[in-house]
DNA sequence: ATATGTTTTTAGACTTATCTAAATTTTTTA
DNA sequence: TAAAAAATTTAGATAAGTCTAAAAACATAT
């Protein structure tokens, strides 16, 4: 059986596998779950007598197939309990997380389902991130203009809708490319320009730039 | 803070304290829990550390107000959550018991109310238990014949419909008396019957019984 | 390529919650 | 009321999960 502990490993490693694709280390782990390395370590060595991480001393850890399933289950949990918090309950998106972070650990896979299906399926939480379904996929998604994300959405770069050399000058003096992450952070409703997250650095882009930047979302 | 584990001492201590009015033995809660009564002895201490219980070694526990409140509160959560998995999830009134057992221990004064609120404040779970409110009381019950209960709920006689020598020299040979702890088990389509079950003991009587026993219901 | 500094692991300790076995207290019975 | 039986507590052990401090491994810079 796996522990409430163990499928919060899990879900940081997750998290920390879509930011970079190596292997992750045990001090990024510690920081992601605000505990120490020594911890980290400890619970790593749990986690891969039980087969859910491989792991090489010195030299990070990354979910097995068995773990990556345990941990798409923990989002699916987290991100259809938020759904109904707000859209049920009536919570502030903003107020959701930390009661979801308590739900996601309910162990029932026939409550997971209904409530997936007395939600109506939704294929994304309030923060805009994309629910997984009952076998682990996760919902398709279409590249956007960035324009039209809200706010807490992100995704990747996939393609411009004008490929004007200026245009294309311009992101790279932002260091934006195809495959770079982005996340909205603000938009702002005067002139439809909005603040995003690129690399862990915050930049502003006016409503030209966002509706010429084609998104896949996640 | 209190613990998951302390939570469920204080949740048996009360089930107990309603069935007997003294003050609770080690074994009782051993037995309720399913655990041993050294394991009992080490958490009634931290309890009585936190001041949740009063305690007297070799002579049993009860609540204070103060374990008391916290008892009543999982005992709210617990049956409104499973109200919500039988009234919107369509779970069946015997399927919802482990699921609520999880659910009873989430933390958020702000999500049981909304609870509450989105199941329109109900008075009984789905086994005819009373839900406390807000303020941790218990909705007043008034005395109904003993015919119109449904299975799972419980009361204490308070009367009878008719007084004739006949019916309450039956009820005598029955055990049944004011004050008498009854419990619906199972009600009979054909003839109206019903089992219940009386100071631990299981027993048959007649619609026409049943119609006559007027039950406060708890 | 060796010394320095950073990262990671190990060692040892603590807390919560549990157990078994032994000791103690209470209750019952003769 | 003293011996036997039952209930309860204590002592010591275990497991999960965490910590600090020390040791070991890895990375890097001269």
């Amino acid at each position: 059986m796996i522990t409430k502990a163990e499928e919060n490993y899990l879900k940081a490693i997750l998290k920390l596998s879509e930011q970079c694709e190596d292997s992750i280390s045990t001090n990024a782990i510690a920081d992601e779950l605000s505990t120490k390395a020594s911890s980290v370590t400890d619970m790593i060595k749990r986690l891969t007598d039980k087969q859910l991480v491989d792991y090489i001393p010195y030299h990070g850890v990354s979910l097995t197939k068995k773990g990556l399933k345990k941990a798409i289950e923990v989002i699916r949990k987290h991100r259809l309990w938020e759904v109904f918090l707000v859209n049920k309950l009536n919570f502030q998106w903003d107020e959701v997380h930390d009661v979801a972070e308590q739900l996601e650990h309910i162990r029932s896979a026939k409550l997971v389902n209904a409530l997936d299906k007395f939600l109506g399926f939704p294929k994304h939480d309030p923060h805009g991130e994309p629910i997984p379904n009952k076998k682990g996929q996760f919902p398709k998604s279409f590249s956007q203009p960035l324009s039209i994300l809200s706010v807490g959405a992100k995704g990747q770069v996939i393609g411009v809708a004008q490929d004007n050399p200026v245009f294309l000058k311009y992101l790279d003096s932002l260091n934006i490319t195809l495959g770079t992450m982005v996340k909205v952070i603000k938009k702002i409703d005067f002139d439809l320009s909005m603040e995003i997250k690129i690399n862990d650095r915050h930049i502003q882009i006016s409503n030209d730039v966002a509706i010429n930047l084609l998104i896949k979302e996640q």
